[in-house]
Order: structure tokens, then C-alpha cells, then sequence
DNA sequence: TGTACAATTGTATAATTGTATTATTGTACT
DNA sequence: AGTACAATAATACAATTATACAATTGTACA
């Protein structure tokens, strides 16, 4: 039970008042990293709207960095909002992420320079699109 | 202990995840013909998800021919992966392991930049000392 | 041996979760 | 009135989980 407060006559949309509750809630600490959150149909039911309006104001909050939302799983609090990693934790955290990448290539039998075709390749489509997208697989082998 | 890294932010299910994850290791070696993969529930365990998640991969791997589930009984490495465990499969994972490691690193706030920067800095050392080493970290922050 | 039975394995199906697409409703503006 | 647009709802869908089941293996005991 939430116990989010609506103003249905503030013309307010729905989906932004739940959206502001919920960032609320995290900030004063009732909801807390790795919580979850009620799924979109228990939150709607609770509030009398329908859930595809809960699903709006999850999806705002996901890609805000906020919460994660896991088709089939559920909403969960994230553990680390974004920003307030400080810049000297992030260098360490991303140089140690390239080595494991890195030793793992190794491994396939990549070269070196494979290595950086693959990667120039890709941070090129990164700052094309601005953001970057997972790859699709296909079903088969 | 399969070690796979999952993301479960990344909006790739998950069984598919699995599936090229367990490619990965067969393609480079660290799960040879004949070995026994974990059982979908040990697997699902160590995962955090769902045993059906797991069958749900080794389904579609036992489709293709790399693996053999039988019931009661486990699934194996099958002895001859199909032909293409090779360069193309390859190409397409390094892709894939490099991928994720971009995706992580925005997710830290890194830039394009210096992902790139870092990539270059470790590769060179790679080239130089003709193999690669595990970086060392210095404790606190 | 062999037989009964529990434990362990993968399988099948339904229920639960979020997602995508389309239709409906309301509101502001001409 | 009519039109355009945003918000909400309806519907169908895909991923994951829950539950019950079937096949195989291991073990105890006659």
C-alpha cells in the first residue's frame, strides 16, 4: 500500500503526479535502493486509474536513472541514483571495466587491433545516436 | 560457478543473455565438448532468476545443436558444435562483450572520449608487454 | 541382484509482470 | 462545429515466475 495522494482536479496529468510521489518517497527515505515498487496493475488498482498510466510514470522514472523495471520481474529502486559518483571512482570503475572486457577478448582470440576497430566502430554509433542501444540477437546460431 | 554477467537493465531477455553468454564460453574455449553446463536450477540460483528462465536457453541451445538437455539427467556440451564456432561467432561476440562494456561505461557517466582514451592506453600495453595484466587497485577510495 | 522410494533432473502449462499499439476521451484553439 | 493534441484507457503481447509433472539417478534394504 502506497498511499500516493492524487489531485484529479489539479490538471496535473496523472502520470507526472505519480511520477513526483514517487521521486518524494525515495527522498525522504520511505523508498529505499532495492525496494520494489508495487507493479503497475496493484499501483493502478490502488489509485483507480488504469495501469497503463502507472507503466507511463514507471518509464519516466527508469529512464531517468530512478528505478529499473524488469518486464516479468518487476520495479525495483536502483541502487546507485547517477550522478554523485565522483569522477576519480568512475575512472577506476571504467578502466577496470575495459581490462575484463579486454582479458575476455584475449581470450575469443581477438587481436588487438580487432579490439579497437570493434570499439572505434561502436563509440562511433554512440556519439552519432547519443545514446547507445543493446544489440539484437537472432534466435538460431 | 558460471560467472556470467547479466544486465538486467539492458531490455535483452534475459534467456537470450543466457544463450549468448554460454556461446561466448564455448566459442573461446572455457566450456570444451562433453561438459556438463550447470542444471537450470543451480544455473537459475547462482543467476538470481527463474529455473524456467535457464531452460528456456538451453531450449533454444539445444535447438541449435550446441548443447543436449535430457531430462532427468542434465545437459551437455555437445562433441561437435556446429561449424560455426569460428571467426564469424567470434567477431560477433567480441562485438557483443564490447557492447556491454560501452553500456556500462555510459551508465558510470563516462564520455565516448574517455572510454576511448582508456582503450587505447591498455591496449598499448597490451601490444608492448605482449600479453595483459590484471590492474592493480590502490585500497580506499 | 532387485525392488522400492526419495532425490534430482528437465518439461509443460498457467499465472504474473511489464510493453507496445491502438482507440477513446478531454481540452484548447480557430 | 471542427481540428489538433495530450492524457488516459483498452487490447493484445512478450518475458518471467510459480506450480505441478515426468524421467532418471542414487540409495537403502530384502
Amino acid at each position: 500500500m502506497m498511499n500516493l495522494e492524487l489531485d484529479f482536479r489539479s490538471g496535473v496529468p496523472i502520470y507526472l503526479q505519480v511520477v513526483e510521489r514517487i521521486k518524494e518517497r525515495i527522498a525522504d527515505g520511505r523508498l529505499k535502493p532495492g525496494d520494489q515498487l508495487p507493479t503497475v496493475r496493484a499501483l493502478a488498482q490502488e489509485l483507480r486509474i488504469n495501469f497503463n498510466t502507472v507503466a507511463r510514470a514507471y518509464r519516466i522514472l527508469d529512464e531517468a536513472g530512478v528505478i529499473s523495471t524488469q518486464q516479468g520481474r518487476g520495479t525495483y529502486i536502483l541502487e546507485m541514483p547517477p550522478p554523485e559518483v565522483s569522477a576519480e571512482i568512475r575512472r577506476r570503475a571504467v578502466r577496470a571495466l575495459i581490462q575484463r572486457a579486454l582479458i575476455e577478448a584475449e581470450r575469443m582470440g581477438a587481436s588487438p587491433d580487432e579490439f579497437v576497430d570493434f570499439v572505434n566502430e561502436q563509440v562511433r554509433r554512440w556519439k552519432e545516436n547519443g545514446r547507445l542501444q543493446p544489440i539484437e540477437f537472432e534466435e538460431g546460431v
